[in-house]
DNA sequence: TGCTTGAAGCGATCGGGTTGCAACAACATG
DNA sequence: CATGTTGTTGCAACCCGATCGCTTCAAGCA
């Protein structure tokens, strides 16, 4: 039975992979960074990713996180999303769901896709406009903000 | 009749005496400010707004144009939106409002609030979370670059 | 006409992110 | 295993929008 490390270390070097399909080289800071991304599962900052990353590997540099992520997006492995007032967060790009935050404790609410299916039909029918709000979070309250 | 000059101006006015009320002083760029805002419109970014005003008056200083405009918020008579990626634009507080914003062109398409409404229900419903979008505009594609 | 004190002007600073560049090291090749 | 190419890294400087501290100025009251 595959332990839940070793089906991230799997994937770790499925992705490791893709950066050589591509050309690229797999080095330290990838790696590492890469498992960390792993490892926090969703909802990291840059920042915080630094953290973790330096903690093993203190000469890796912000913007070797900010180009590795970058890459990262170009391979389709995870995407950002900006939850307001400039701080953007990082995902794995498995699910495609929407994010919700709350403006007055920063609590982030996962939706799936489907719930915001009313609203972008109606919005394409009256205006033409293609909902996409995946880069962009839609703020709010949440449960115990709002009482 | 009233020409729409003096419609704003009316207005102008109107907005001044709230500072006076609330023990503030009305100063050449805080008229200056207002005025700009008025002849704007909507969806200023406060760098149009400075460009506007010094125009007219050189010295005023960016910082004065950023809390007047905080000031302004906390009258309120104006409400900000951040469209993403840093830039915010500012709007009168008149008409509640959402904005849709192009992630390809910038375009910004305002639709009434009741177009979230459905929205709002569900995800009340299904999360308790209360969906204020006023703040930040939602993503997506607009007629031309969703084509 | 002064006085009080809220604003303005200025420059420094902040925070998140990006960029130019020299040095390094991953990988292919011989 | 040594070598060369070139994709990446580390670093520092920089960008952009916004904010702050401090001194000076002037709005509005007595």
């Amino acid at each position: 039975m595959a332990s839940v490390e070793s089906v991230d270390t799997a994937r770790l070097e499925r992705i490791l992979a893709m950066f050589r399909d591509r050309g690229g080289r797999v080095t330290t800071p990838r790696r590492t960074i890469i498992t960390a991304l792993l490892e926090a599962g969703s909802h990291v900052t840059a920042d915080e990713l630094a953290d973790t990353v330096q903690s093993a590997h203190p000469d890796v540099h912000r913007s070797t996180i900010y180009r590795c992520l970058g890459s990262l997006e170009e391979l389709g492995v995870v995407d950002h999303v900006h939850l307001g007032h400039g701080r953007a967060v990082y995902h794995l790009a498995d699910e495609s769901h929407q994010h919700l935050v709350c403006e007055s404790c920063g609590t982030v609410v996962e939706v799936p896709d489907k719930v915001f299916a009313t609203l972008a039909k109606g919005v394409h029918k009256q205006f033409g406009f293609l909902v996409q709000p995946r880069h962009f979070a839609v703020a709010g309250r949440c449960r115990s903000c709002a009482g």
